[in-house]
DNA sequence: CGTATGCTTGAACGTTTTCAAAGTGAGTGG
DNA sequence: CCACTCACTTTGAAAACGTTCAAGCATACG
């Protein structure tokens, strides 16, 4: 196996603190795939056999009911997810699926319990992990029910912005249809909410937003750390 | 200190692993307090110094913004509250309301993470419990985005007949005001959608709920383990 | 080029909220 | 014991919000 992806692994928050040898221990049956873009990588209510990494690329979290699906969060390198599922030793909430080529670590789900249940550091770093994943998504619980889908995506533009080191313009991260899954909205509601924006000074063209006067759309996005800071 | 309250603490999971020395070092400069029903034991955006216990009563989380409110969860005895905040030393994300008289034990959040840095088995123990609470909320996600305000309802009144042992009526646990915030609807919603489930076998009289044709009822909700099971 | 895909637009529809008003019921004080 | 009050719930009508369906546009890709 080559073991070029270890030092990736190890960087991570999650992995950092723990001993030498419970790590090899948990990297022992560990591989890495690379997939082509679009390939649901799990699905919900599969048993939870690998806690997955994602090293490059893209992933997308959803979940389907009744014929319906929505986009639950959008995860880039280098963060682990289903973790939850994982410790629990419970089925996956959500399906995932590759958005472009991705290379996946994946570490056999019993192993990272054993060792949870050997090492003190390595549960010390899943709880600061899901607290953090936990927080965030009461945060995206609240965008849901207190926002309106205008006031969510003016939020999210913010918060973009933020990301893009406060450029004035910057490029959003994926297809729109998508991003109008994630905000809890239709394709067709997303493109008249960006129209809407316009007058507080959001201009669109194709995937490229420039946000020409931050604190009138501020006025209206009202953002508040307790839902949008993502540090927090 | 009186220390009845010792043993309820020490029988939640999230405490009945853990050594001695250390549950008492937790619970030396711990205690309990009464509240009257209608105050606001914390509020969003706080330090988060105590992590909270509630043994009796109930209590609402909720959260705030722009003038809006809507209800997150009703806690009832005996669980915690709060937890991630403590890990995290970060700021509540909700605020909490007594709904009821009810006694509250408070431990000192800087407490929990110095045992916490120290006794493996209590960090094992909290993982264990945030990746419940995690999923959970990711639960609570996907029913508000994937089902219209009939469907959440119709879930949620199979989800109390469950919780009633299954039994053909059983009264509403709270006021439909706060039901119609939980579900994320307003109450003249709330009111309609109980009428619009009359055809399926749903009779109100005033709390009290009998659902005369639960697979009738269930052909509309189309209720999952992945979304409706609490101990999954 | 032609075709597939995603995005936009318009119109109709359905759902949900808002506002106003009336009904209900529990608790209080006369 | 009754009348009053207050809070919650219900109802109705109108408006706002969001979705659906259908068609047209743009762009990228073979």
């Amino acid at each position: 196996m080559p073991d070029s992806f270890f030092e990736e692994v190890r960087g991570l928050h999650l992995f950092s603190e723990m001993s030498e040898e419970n790590f090899s221990a948990l990297m022992r049956a560990a591989y890495v795939q690379n997939f082509p873009p679009q390939i649901e990588l799990i699905s919900e209510g599969d048993p939870s056999d690998f806690l997955h990494v994602v090293l490059s690329g893209k992933v997308d979290l959803f979940a389907r009911w009744n014929g319906h699906e929505t986009s639950m969060a959008t995860l880039r390198p280098v963060s682990t997810f289903i973790l939850a599922a994982t410790i629990r030793d419970a089925p996956y909430l959500m399906s995932a699926r590759t958005l472009e080529k991705s290379r996946i670590a994946l570490i056999p789900s019993q192993d990272v319990r054993a060792i949870f249940d050997i090492d003190g550091d390595f549960a010390r770093a899943i709880v600061a992990e899901l607290a953090l994943a936990y927080r965030s998504v009461v945060k995206a619980q609240k965008d849901l029910k207190l926002r309106s889908s205008l006031e969510r995506l003016a939020n999210y533009l913010l918060r973009q912005q933020d990301r893009a080191h406060g450029a004035e313009d910057f490029t959003l991260p994926y297809e729109k249809r998508r991003l109008a899954s994630l905000l809890g909205m239709t394709p067709e509601n997303l493109s008249r909410a960006l129209k809407a924006l316009k007058p507080y000074g959001v201009l669109v063209d194709g995937n490229r937003i420039s946000i020409t006067d931050r604190a009138d759309l501020e006025g209206l996005a009202k953002p508040t750390p307790l839902i949008d800071d993502f540090l927090l």
